[in-house]
DNA sequence: CCGCGCATTGACTTTTACGTCAAGGTCAAT
DNA sequence: ATTGACCTTGACGTAAAAGTCAATGCGCGG
């Protein structure tokens, strides 16, 4: 039945703002139709706006995440910009590796420290 | 022998400007020695540095950073204080666990372009 | 002694990603 | 017909994390 979500639909199931989807759209990340001048987003802008999220909690900037949607559409004809495309592809795959990377070993860290709480929880607990 | 380093020394190292480290030392991230007025870094302030950038990476703010960082030093010595930060840090932890889900993910597409970039110039490879 | 490179502080500026008004249009229900 | 919910555009404000600029100091090779 393809669905249309109004804005606040939208930034209540996603807890985002108005002013922050029109900001999308002034950026050109999605394109709602109109009735009249009011939003009317279409399921394909609601994934595109699950993918911008997704995006900004990885730390990508809006630039970056533009250029990772306008890819995916409609990704280039000519031989070059394929070559170049995918060499920046392939940084962004490495750069994502390391933050998985730090992100593991972040996650140790918080091992470490909550096992620190729970000895100190224990010495307190046996003294009192 | 304990080196010693110079803040010039550190931002050719890390790949940072002079001001972002003198802005962590305000933040109170680094404490350096002094030599006159010059700051010289020891050690430890060098592998703090390492885990400020790495906090920078997964996009960590300044006060998260700080906030792990000093918890890592001194944990609280007082009970609730301790339950409290371990709560914190379960948080922390599953926020983690969601980046990496979706840096997983976001490699996959990555992936996934990559491909239609190889379709692509094998097309034109062959249409040629 | 002069200039060079490296160091300092302090103040002002910039960028990103929105937040926050202001001022008003539309429509359904009361 | 008024209230209230929801929508609009446009302009201005803000916080974080530095960048940039100005003015200055210190030690050293030539």
């Amino acid at each position: 039945m393809d669905k249309l979500y109004t804005i606040t639909e939208l930034t209540r199931e996603f807890g985002i703002s108005t002013r922050t989807l029109r900001f999308y759209e002034d950026e050109g990340l999605v394109n709602p139709e109109r009735r009249g001048r009011t939003r009317l987003f279409r399921p394909s802008d609601r994934r595109i706006i699950q993918n911008i999220l997704r995006g900004r909690r990885i730390g990508f900037s809006i630039a970056e995440i533009r250029e990772i949607i306008l890819a995916y559409k409609d990704p280039p004809g000519e031989s070059g910009q394929l070559t170049l495309m995918m060499k920046r592809v392939s940084e962004k795959r490495d750069e994502l590796k390391q933050k998985r990377k730090d992100i593991e070993d972040t996650i140790t860290e918080l091992d470490l420290i909550e096992e620190q709480c729970l000895t100190r929880l224990a010495e307190i607990g046996v003294g009192t």
